[in-house]
RNA sequence: GCCGGGAUGGCGGAAUCGGUAGACGCGCUGGACUCAAAAUCCAGUGUUCGAAAGGAUGUGGGGGUUCGAGUCCCCCUCCCGGCACCA
């Protein structure tokens, strides 16, 4: 074999008969267990970043680990190609984002193969193309007759100066990221999913996924926000008629404490009160600035004008006057919202800053209810939502207090007692509410799947019909920022009412790209099926994905659009099973260090940390940093996710090219566990190299030796004490796999290597054969190239991957004598070796007779002694 | 603002059920090899007092439970992810 461990050559030597074997191919016909494991497919940027390596390295790792303990593995990968980068790109280049898009994929398929995935690649998928979109199209059609999407209009983003929609992300502090027009709020009509009538499947159904994250199961359950209130009415007249202002809360108990109501800009009152207000017309404007984001709504000051309307209150019957406030949504819930500025912080804020009134109604309990009252869950208020004049404590049960009738109730009391008097009113009534909203899927652009619906002045929304799909969508297409391309293209947007054949018009709009990757799960099974969505019996056969893999920021909005798919997919009779992921893996982000120099205006340039230099005192500590380039000093900025904008990305394919695609696997996995963050660092990327290298010299140098013979007779102390440590590493190396903890099986893979090479003059080449087999099985799975290579060349077997997993050795673990710690009022003092099989009492007596002990103690008497047997012994002096 | 997560040596991280804090790697220091350097190998490396033996101290901050807390409970600070049109 070769002296020197080459990547480059052995790597692309290992793909080569990967590919000539057609090694990853899954098998439709195996009497193996199926094992779906599926890796967040990229959207096709331009190159790969960091992000991607690690996704799909763990991916890789999952999927050729599997593959060893016998499962037949379908590993597939794709392309998530409509989005809005490719419509920038084309502007910025003037390349249709089609040609922007395909010349991608093409580039970036070239790298996911030089990292050695083992990815099935006769189903790829590639969301931009009609054979895909089609039957997203299709699926369409279906649900709009079945009344799950629908119309109605929807506030979006409007620069008022390019005469375009924009998405949050082109909104910044308020303005057009390309004109810098102050953004407004506009109505706009726009389909919608109905998935709020999924909402109580989507939330009980986590519970059906024991293979999730508990934060991210969390994260879905607060998105959905099933919540128990009232939603009740205050009575109103106006110009002579009469009418209801709905509110919904949650604490009903306060209702007695409302002294305001606040509606919002969009709300018919507010329209209404402005029509002879102008100071209020004007503040009704004014709230209609600004994005749609909830996060700059819900960070914004608070502001609010009063109308000189005013609204009777429901259980007292006095006026409760209503004010516009900005921080109201009329899309969420009523549109208006009930004040209590006692018992809730933005409402206090708000009275304090107008100098409305603020009236308690309820407070601490001061005598606990007996412990045997079965309600008493329901009246311990969760501090972190419940804030009372703020002065709370954990676990505070709140009773009304200035209430009338309602005095001295608990929570559960009170809203039954205020909810049934509002019913007897016909005023109200409890009502369980969701915070999630329907999923609105219009988009006013050019690159993704156009809408299927034809626009008749006679027969209003017709679909296209089936056979009339796809409605494809022209590629030559160069955006220009103002508005979609599609509605100024006639020879798109022309057509005929399917219905009645007279002159209508297509729609223009295309759908949200989370659309497209909410069922790609399921095209995998069968991606080539030109019958259907899915072929039925391939959907049966490979779902529900047995391992699904991706970033975290994904835990809530894609997570829970492809849940729903899954079971508007099911509902169609497409698949069968209630979720698509049987388990997840969240995946953390790809971080460096940042540097930056100072410019003018407030303005920083940021420079790669390849071009600088960082200083250390003597202990390691950095202390500076310089530019190569001119020997001056730059900024050490913080660690931050690897992006352009900061500069501080590192390309894989850098990495690949001078390390190999085995070392890079191996840094990813090392670094931190996969659900961490983890921070690049290039002597990281060298050691992970020497380590692999350390691996091929030492193989080089057994190589002569019959490394396959049978261990035999009575070995060695020696030889005994190395296989013990082979064997706890590979021990600790199988549960790490099973916990996917991977950085600690490098760890593991590592001391092996320490450890036969300390003993590799001495030891039975019988043990070291044996240790290295191990190594490389282990390896397998995250160096596959390296792992693979060294097999065949030591004459183990021409396939690792065909090898099977090895097993611990339990009776090489077996000690006869074992250390126990001692401790002294739980400090560790000293230690003590024992029979294996030594008893408490037996413990007690030599620890109590240590001299360390003796020298505690003092000739006094131990007050007690704890035994954790094979463990430690405390003794409380 | 709301929801979720995180904080352990100079750095990345380990510690599986409340039981030896710092595995493994990086970096650094010293040594071997070399004309020299690189590479490689060997030794040391939380902080602090000490010549050493040994002691004290130490897991973001404050409090608590326990024989014993990085781990459990309460409060706080800072950092990260998401917030419905980035993907």
């Amino acid at each position: 074999m070769q002296a020197n461990y080459s990547p480059k050559d052995i790597e692309s030597a290992a793909q080569q008969q990967w590919d000539s074997q057609q090694a990853f191919l899954a098998q439709e016909n195996s009497e193996k267990p199926k094992y779906y494991c599926l890796s967040m497919f990229p959207y096709p940027s331009g190159k790969l970043h960091m992000g991607h390596v690690r996704n799909y390295t763990i991916g890789d790792v999952l999927s050729r680990y599997h593959r060893m303990q016998g499962y037949n593995v379908l590993q597939p990968m794709g392309w998530d190609a409509f989005g809005l980068p490719a419509e920038n790109a084309a502007m910025a280049n003037n390349v249709p984002p089609a040609a922007w898009t395909y010349s991608n994929i093409e580039y970036m398929k070239q790298q996911l193969k030089s990292l050695g995935l083992g990815v099935d690649w006769s189903r790829e998928v590639t969301t931009c193309k009609p054979d895909y979109y089609r039957w997203e199209q299709w699926l369409f059609n279906r649900l709009f007759k079945k009344g799950v999407i629908y119309k109605k209009t929807s506030t979006v983003n409007w620069d008022p100066v390019d005469n375009t929609v924009l998405a949050n992300e082109q909104v910044i502090d308020g303005r057009g990221w390309r004109s810098g027009a102050q953004v407004e709020k506009r109505e706009i009509p726009m389909y919608f999913f109905r998935i709020t009538q999924y909402a109580d499947e989507l939330l009980q159904d986590l519970d059906t996924l024991p293979g999730w994250p508990e934060q991210v199961k969390t994260m879905q359950a607060n998105w959905i926000g099933k919540s128990y209130g009232v939603r009740f009415a205050f009575p109103y007249e106006l110009d002579g008629k009469q009418d209801k202002l709905w509110v919904y809360t949650t604490r009903a108990d306060t209702i007695m404490g409302v002294t305001f109501v606040a509606v919002a800009a969009e709300h018919p009152l507010a329209t209404y009160a402005a029509q002879k207000n102008p100071a209020l017309a004007a503040f009704v404007e004014e709230c209609k600035h600004g994005g749609v984001a909830e996060a700059d709504i819900a960070t914004m000051e608070k502001k609010g004008m009063p109308t000189d309307i005013s609204v009777t209150h429901p259980l007292t019957g006095e006026q409760v006057p209503v004010w516009v406030g900005n921080y109201v949504l009329m899309s969420y819930g009523e549109g208006a919202v009930m004040a209590v500025p006692a018992h809730d912080e933005r409402d206090f804020g708000f009275a304090k800053k107008y100098g409305l009134p603020i009236k308690q109604v309820i407070e601490r309990s001061t005598a606990a209810p007996s412990t045997d009252d079965a309600s008493i869950e329901e009246r311990v208020f969760d501090p972190t939502k419940w804030k009372i004049w703020y002065e709370w404590k954990s676990n505070t049960i709140v009773r009304t207090v200035n209430s009338g009738k309602y005095d001295g109730l608990y929570f559960d009391q009170a809203v039954d007692a205020i909810a049934a008097d509002l019913a007897a009113k016909g005023l109200g009534e409890k009502k369980t509410q969701f915070r999630l909203r329907d999923w609105g899927i219009s988009r006013q652009r050019y690159w993704g799947c156009p809408i299927p619906i034809i626009h008749c002045p006679t027969c209003g929304d017709v679909p296209v019909p089936d056979e009339q799909l796809p409605v494809k969508l022209p590629e030559n297409v160069v955006p220009d920022g103002a508005g979609s391309p599609l509605a100024k293209m006639p020879e798109f947007y022309e057509c005929t009412c399917p219905q009645c054949g007279g002159k209508a018009r297509r729609e223009t709009d295309t759908m949200d790209t989370f659309v497209e990757s909410s069922w790609y799960y399921a095209r995998y099974a069968s991606p080539q099926c030109d019958t259907g969505m899915v072929d039925k019996a391939a959907a049966q056969k490979w779902l529900p994905v047995d391992q699904y893999i991706g970033g975290i920021e994904h835990a809530i909005l894609h997570l829970l659009y492809a849940r729903f798919f899954h079971k508007l997919m099911r509902d169609e009779g497409l698949v069968t099973g209630n979720e698509p992921f049987k388990n997840l893996l969240t995946q953390g982000m790809v971080v460096a260090p940042t540097f930056y120099r100072d410019l003018p205006a407030g303005k920083k340039l940021w420079i790669n940390p390849a071009e600088v230099e960082v200083e250390i005192d003597a202990k390691a500590r950095p202390i500076g940093a310089k530019l190569i380039a001119d020997g001056k000093p730059v900024v050490i900025g913080g660690t931050e996710k690897m992006s352009k904008s900061k500069n501080n990305g590192v390309d894989p394919q850098a990495i690949i090219d001078a390390y190999g695609a085995d070392t890079a696997r191996l840094f990813m996995m090392f670094a931190a566990p996969p659900d961490q963050q983890l921070e690049w660092s290039d002597a990281g990327v060298e050691g992970s190299y020497r380590f692999l290298r350390r691996v091929w010299n030492l193989s080089a140098e057994l190589a002569n030796h019959d490394l396959k013979k049978a261990i035999s007779g009575k070995l060695a102390e020696s030889d005994q004490a190395l296989r013990r440590e082979i064997y706890l590493a590979l021990k600790q190396a199988n549960f790490d796999f099973s916990r996917f903890q991977f950085n600690t099986v490098v760890s593991a893979t590592m001391k092996i290597l320490n450890s036969l090479e300390k003993a590799k003059a001495s030891a039975d080449h019988a043990v070291l054969g044996e240790g290295l087999s191990i190594l490389l099985r282990l390896l397998s799975p995250i160096t596959p190239h390296i792992a693979q290579t060294l097999w065949k060349e030591l004459g183990y077997g021409d396939d690792i991957l065909a090898t099977t997993w090895p097993e611990v050795d339990e009776s090489a673990l077996e000690q006869d004598e074992i250390e126990l710690m001692i401790q002294v009022n739980g400090k560790l003092r000293g230690s003590l070796r024992v029979a294996k099989d030594a008893d408490k009492a037996a413990i007690e007596q030599l620890a109590l007779a240590h001299e360390v002990v003796q020298k505690q103690l003092a000739g006094a008497p131990a007050k007690k002694v704890i035994v954790v047997p094979g463990r430690l012994v405390n003794i409380v002096a």
